[in-house]
DNA sequence: CCTTGCGGTTGACATGGATCAAACCCCCCG
DNA sequence: CGGGGGGTTTGATCCATGTCAACCGCAAGG
């Protein structure tokens, strides 16, 4: 018996998993599905992946043959390009999915890395794929997560290509508010995962740039910042500084 | 019996379409299905759509129900945000699929302006959810066209994150050059249809930087500009000032 | 307890692109 | 044929962010 590469080169331990007890399963693939389908999901999906901090769950250029549910932690997805420059392409917690940008190709075309100690669930995209022709409710879903990305990508060109850096930190911070909030986690106070350095990747800026941002916020009573720790005091002020266009 | 909204609101003609003899079909979604299938899509597919310059297809906000794609012409899709600020989110032309933006929240999130005269295959999306359940070539098809635009979006990001002005214009140029060459157009000789502004937009750049930066590629030899009209004399130059990373 | 190193902060300075302004060109229309 | 307007080009100047460099502080390990 041959190991997948990826499971291979990282050693990424296996346990056994259902979505139909998964406390994510509202915002994840499982969503709006009867407790029938959900089984039929359980049998597709029985594979769970211990993936450590710093550890990479897929790599570009690798084949594609699954898209991964993360079941709790931390990834940030970056491409790399020939001359060497790259960028961090988003952030994934818990409930999200992780591969979709493969199923064009047939291969992964950003690497996926794990910023906390995570598990994902494995789905091979081939029997997805099949169940959502049988299931109509999933492959709905499957639509619209995908979409839902393609959207998320709109508003992340939209703050690359016409925020100043104070209000895309402002966009970026909220963004995670709303996301922590919607997993049960507090608003206001959160750690973050990645370092100044991958935000300013993301964000299209230097890591000093977003240093000074955060340490602008904080002289002005918008947030706390303490290392990674970051308390957030006045939302309206943040959103405020996220649309305040008139320079 | 009622026209849709924007139907209505737009008066655009209809008249009668089919896949199976269109010249665009290898790019555009019947690619890979057999006969048979095609005939099956066709059902599906039968109206198409004259929308004028300027005229929108879509507008964000509005109720979604089908993809488009376009059969010859040439659109872009833009977002625009509470506090005025608008971006080009893309620029898309004949065997490109519109509106795969709306499947996640049953609404558009963009508009779609013609840039040139254009006419539209009109999908209804519940109906090709229904016919990619029972053509399995079709509905991967689909999963690949959507992943495919994410993978352009993350290009895209790459592209506002990275690069400097040149070097954006320059991957824009060879964008295209290299998608009309996929539809049979000359690759080094080609029409704008969008202005110095919209390109811009889409760049994350002004437009005086845009003018700028073509004077600058036609003083190099690179390209020959004459308002809208492009010839481009040295492809490898230009992917070269696309990587010239060292600053 | 000290060392080492990575990540973060802060300051001084450089610069690419934005901004403001003027002029130009092409096309349309009277 | 002349005027007008949108789009484009070009120049002068400004400023946000990048760049370079020093320093700080926490955590891991000897």
């Amino acid at each position: 018996m041959s190991l997948s590469p990826v499971a291979k080169e990282m050693s990424i331990p296996v346990i056994k998993t259902a979505c139909s007890n998964c406390n994510l399963r509202e915002l994840c693939l499982p969503f709006g599905l009867s407790e029938e389908e959900m089984a039929r999901l359980d049998e597709l999906i029985n594979v769970r992946k211990r993936v450590k901090r710093g550890e990479h769950l897929y790599r570009a250029g690798q084949p594609f043959e699954s898209i991964f549910a993360i079941r709790s932690g931390f990834f940030k997805t970056d491409v790399l390009l020939e001359d060497g420059r790259d960028q961090v392409t988003g952030f994934q917690m818990a409930g999200e999915l992780l591969g979709l940008d493969g199923i064009s190709t047939e291969q992964h075309s950003c690497n996926a890395v794990a910023l906390e100690d995570s598990e994902v669930c494995h789905i091979p995209f081939s029997r997805l794929e099949q169940l959502s022709r049988e299931i109509q409710t999933l492959q709905h879903h499957f639509h619209k997560v995908m979409s839902r990305e393609i959207v998320r990508d709109h508003g992340v060109m939209m703050l690359l290509g016409t925020m100043r850096a104070e209000e895309r930190l402002a966009a970026f911070l909220l963004n995670l508010s709303q996301r922590f909030t919607a997993r049960g986690f507090s608003h206001s106070e959160f750690n973050l995962r990645m370092t100044r350095e991958e935000i300013g990747s993301y964000l299209g800026l230097k890591l000093e740039t977003v240093s000074r941002a955060f340490s602008r916020f904080q002289e002005e009573g918008l947030i706390a910042v303490q290392q990674k720790h970051i308390r957030i005091l006045d939302i309206p002020g943040l959103k405020q500084i996220m649309s305040h266009h008139n320079h």
